[in-house]
RNA sequence: GGCCCCUUAGCCAAGUGGUAAGGCAGCGGAUUGCAAAUCCGCCAUUCCCCGGUUCGAAUCCGGGAGGGGCCUCCA
């Protein structure tokens, strides 16, 4: 199967090309960095992380562009309330974000280009509109004129007529038309401002993005992505200025993620005799209901987050809560514990084995045939999921019936215990190789769990060695009285055991 | 008022015309001295409701109910 994505211009999956064969322009708006980011803003950039890593995979060359806006009314103003300069503001929220992404494993970002640093760019293609009548100057102001665009709304629907009866605009008497947003803003006293033809000022919300993506990425973009909640009217506007200046298709496919929603409390209360309401709700600052990614960090694992993100199709809304992250934690685990298992008869770390970097075909082969073409068929339900619009919660469900196969050989084999034979271990690393070459498009499982901090310590490492040798001696004895003592005490300071072929084995949880 | 989208088991979730993946939880079994881990089996005759198209629909069309997003800043 050909890769086809889901494209918001034609709502309607399509055959995935792009302007230049084998590479790819791919832009996904950032954050306008004032408030840390929330577990909502992480959506994006793993999603299209994965979506780098796939395309990467296929073969395409991929240059993939996040912006960060970092001067904005928004910005100005929470730097007042904090009584801080704005741009030291803008600075360290954007540490902040850059940090978290890179908790996630979000590593495919080759640039993170920052509006005040393309002053020059924007103001071009402001002077470009200006010049050719799609937009016009009152007072130091600059606004794009919607009426002069023809096609202006097309990506949501939108009847620029109709945007009059919203009445939810911004009131100006300096625009000549509802609709009409700002490219350029006059500064007001005391405002950070950049020279311009147009008097000192600072760029409008949407214009950063047209000029950071079209110079980093040609007048054409594969890609471009962002939160279903861009789309009207920071993309619309986006596209309208951007066609209008370069006279080209802005972006060959539109691409939006689904909203992060949080049960609110307020709603939940009633939720419990209502039927029907779930009481979910988007998670913003204006409700109130944001959950701070440095905060769930201290709690949960980055890779249970991502896989959270990942669980399930990348436009759909996905529910966060502390039940789900735990249950998701359970399913990771059994990963993980294969992995422990893969090492233990293998003695080598699966966190090391190659895996293909690009789609080749899988030869089974091999002298447990059926295995790997059970591992072949899971692996090409895997990549199926992947090239039917980025079906990641599909593919995860392949991974699990890959985890099964693997387990089940192992089991069959005996690979743990006695002598296994040797081109069973041989086609149980294959197969295992094909694992890590499905997990790493997933960009999961790229490095061990952290372990508990008590599971590093070595003190703590010997004494439970101790306590297993004893009960290993007691069980010996026949003495289950003392034995189950020892795994019910360790039980209670959650210190598991694990009796296998080998030996027994103990890990915290 | 306008524009979009969603509704699959206790929960999460894949599935866009061919007779319901997967996960979590639960239950039964193998294994184990007993557990844990792993494996096996069970767990939606049915996909919000009502019509229609079709040999055949969770999937297409029409209507209804419920939920959500956008139209103002939002990933």
């Amino acid at each position: 199967m050909a890769l086809r994505v889901y494209n918001t211009l034609t709502r309607q999956k399509e055959p995935f090309q792009t302007v230049h064969p084998g590479k790819v322009g791919m832009y996904v708006c950032g954050p306008t960095v004032y408030k840390p980011s929330h577990v909502g803003h992480m959506v994006g950039p793993v999603i299209f992380d994965t979506v780098k890593r796939y395309l990467s995979y296929l073969g395409y060359q991929v240059t993939f562009v996040v912006n960060i806006t970092d001067i904005d009314d928004k910005i100005i103003a929470e730097a007042a309330r904090q009584k801080r300069d704005w741009k030291e503001l803008a600075e360290s929220v954007t540490a902040d974000y850059l940090e978290n992404l890179k908790q996630l494993g979000v590593t495919t970002i080759d640039h993170f280009p920052r509006a005040t640093e393309h002053i020059a760019d924007i103001q071009r293609i402001i002077q470009g509109l200006i010049d050719k009548g799609y937009a016009y100057a009152v007072d130091g102001d600059v606004y794009f004129s919607v009426p002069k665009d023809e096609d202006y709304g097309k990506l949501c629907n939108r009847d620029p007529e109709q945007l009059e009866a919203g009445a939810r605009i911004e009131v100006s008497d300096k625009k000549r038309n509802p609709g009409d947003f700002a490219l350029w803003k006059a500064a007001k006293p005391g405002e950070p401002k950049w020279d311009g033809p147009w008097g000192p000022g600072r760029p409008g919300w949407h214009i950063e993005c047209s000029a950071m993506s079209m110079k980093l990425l040609g007048p054409t973009l594969d890609i471009h992505g962002g939160g279903l909640d861009l789309q009207f009217p920071h993309h619309e506007n986006e596209l309208a200025q951007s066609e209008s200046y370069s006279g080209l298709p802005f972006v060959r496919f539109w691409m939006h993620n689904g909203l992060m929603k949080i049960r609110s409390q307020s709603r939940k209360i009633r939720a419990d005799d209502a039927a029907g309401d779930d009481g979910l709700q988007k998670m913003s600052k204006s409700l109130g209901n944001e959950i701070v990614v440095r905060e769930v960090l201290k709690k949960h694992s980055p890779e249970v987050l991502r896989f959270l993100l990942l669980s399930t199709h990348y436009r759909s809304p996905i529910e966060y809560s502390e039940e789900r992250l735990g249950e998701l934690k359970r399913g990771l685990d059994s990963f993980h514990r294969f992995f422990e298992r893969y090492q233990r008869i293998t003695g080598e770390s699966f966190y090391q084995l190659p895996a293909p970097s690009r789609r080749g075909a899988f030869e089974p082969g091999g002298t447990h045939a059926d295995f790997l073409a059970e591992v072949g068929r899971h692996r090409d339900a895997f990549l199926d999921c992947m090239d039917d619009d980025f079906n990641t919660g599909g593919a995860i469900g392949a991974l699990y019936e890959l985890l099964n196969t693997l387990n089940r050989f192992a089991d069959a084999h005996q690979l743990e215990s006695g002598a296994p034979a040797a081109s069973a271990v041989a086609d149980f690393r294959r197969g295992t190789m094909v694992l890590r070459e499905l997990s790493q498009i997933l960009g999961l499982f790229r490095e061990p769990p952290a372990a508990p901090s008590a599971g590093q310590d070595r003190l703590v490492a010997g004494l439970v060695q101790l306590l297993i040798d004893l009960r290993a001696e007691a069980r010996k004895a026949k003495n289950f009285a003392i034995a189950d003592q020892i795994r019910q005490r360790l039980a209670e300071l959650n210190i598991t055991l694990e009796d296998r072929p080998g030996g027994t084995g103990w890990r915290l949880g």
